[in-house]
DNA sequence: GAATAGATTAGAATAATTCCATTTATTTCT
DNA sequence: AGAAATAAATGGAATTATTCTAATCTATTC
C-alpha cells in the first residue's frame, strides 16, 4: 500500500519516532501525511474525515492518538482560538497565526529569529518558555473594503 | 442586597453596559465581582461556585451568557491554553499569559506599549488585529532547582 | 514462533459549551 | 404607579470535543 508522503517528510516522521521508541504505523504516516497536504489547520474531526478516505476504519481516537504522538515529536503543533476545538498545523518554523473573523480562515504569519527572541525577552526573570503560542484575531486582506 | 463590588470597578461595568444598552443586572454585577476578587483565572465553572455563593440559583447558562457580555465589554478577556476549558481574566492592561507545566499555575505578563506594537508589526499588510493573544508554556520560577 | 510491548479500535464516559422554551426582571410609556 | 414591551435568567436538554477503557491486533524480541 502506498501513501504519498514525500521521502524527505516520511523520513523526517520515521527519524523523529524512532528516536523516541515508537513506531511509524500506517496510521501515523496517513495522518502526518494529510496534514501536510492541506495546509488549513484542520480540526481532528476534519484529519479524521480525510483520512478516512485512505484508511477506511481509522477512528476518532486513533487520529487523537497519532496527532498527541506527532505533537510530541514536534512535527505539528496545536493552535488553540476561541473556544473552539484544536487545530493542527504542520508548519515547524517559528510563526503566528492570525484568524479572520469574517472568513474564519486561519494564516500563518511567520516569525524570524529576532521578532522570537523579543518575545522571549518578555518573560521576566525566573520563567522559562519552551513553547510559545502567539494569534491575532481580526479582518484578513479579503474583507478589505476598497473605496 | 449589597455586592462587593468597589464602586470604581462598578462604575466601570455600569458605563460599559449603559454605553451598549445593557443592563446591569444583580447577576453580571456578581459575575464581575467575582472574577475581580481573585484573579486566579477561573473557568466558566470555577466562577459557577464562587458565584453560587453569593446567588445560590444562578445556572451556568447565565454565567456563559455574563461572561460573553463581560468580554464583549471589554472588561474581561477570554485566555485559551492547550485543550483545556477557557479561563477569564479582569486584566484589561495589555498582557500575556505564562502557563506553567508543573504547577498549573497561570500568571500575567504585562506588555508595554512598546512591546505590544512590536507585536503588531508582525502583521503582513492588509492584516488588522483588533486582538491579540500571546502565551507561553514552560516553568515559573517557584519550580526552579536550586543548586 | 511464543512472549512481550506497543498501537488501534469501538464505544462508552466525561466535560465544555450551546440552545431553547419558559419565567422573571427591568425599562418605558401613559 | 401600572401596563406593555423588551431584555435577561433559568433549567434542562442537546451538542460537541475530548478522554478513557477494555479488547484486539501488530510488531519486535528472544
Amino acid at each position: 500500500m502506498k501513501t504519498s508522503l514525500p521521502e524527505t517528510e516520511r523520513n523526517r516522521l520515521k527519524h523523529a519516532l524512532k528516536s523516541r521508541n515508537l513506531r511509524p504505523t500506517r496510521q501515523r504516516t496517513c495522518v502526518y501525511g494529510v496534514i501536510l497536504e492541506k495546509r488549513d489547520h484542520p480540526t481532528a474531526d476534519d484529519i479524521h474525515l480525510r483520512v478516512r478516505e485512505k484508511l477506511p476504519s481509522i477512528s476518532l481516537a486513533t487520529i487523537y492518538n497519532c496527532l498527541d504522538t506527532l505533537v510530541e515529536c514536534g512535527l505539528v503543533k496545536q493552535v488553540h482560538l476561541d473556544r473552539a476545538p484544536t487545530r493542527f498545523c504542520p508548519n515547524r518554523t517559528p510563526h503566528a497565526h492570525f484568524h479572520c473573523r469574517e472568513t474564519g480562515q486561519v494564516y500563518d504569519v511567520s516569525l524570524d529569529d529576532e521578532r522570537l527572541s523579543a518575545i522571549e525577552q518578555f518573560l521576566p526573570d525566573g520563567f522559562t518558555a519552551d513553547a510559545i503560542e502567539l494569534s491575532f484575531l481580526g479582518r484578513g486582506p479579503e474583507t478589505n473594503t476598497v473605496l
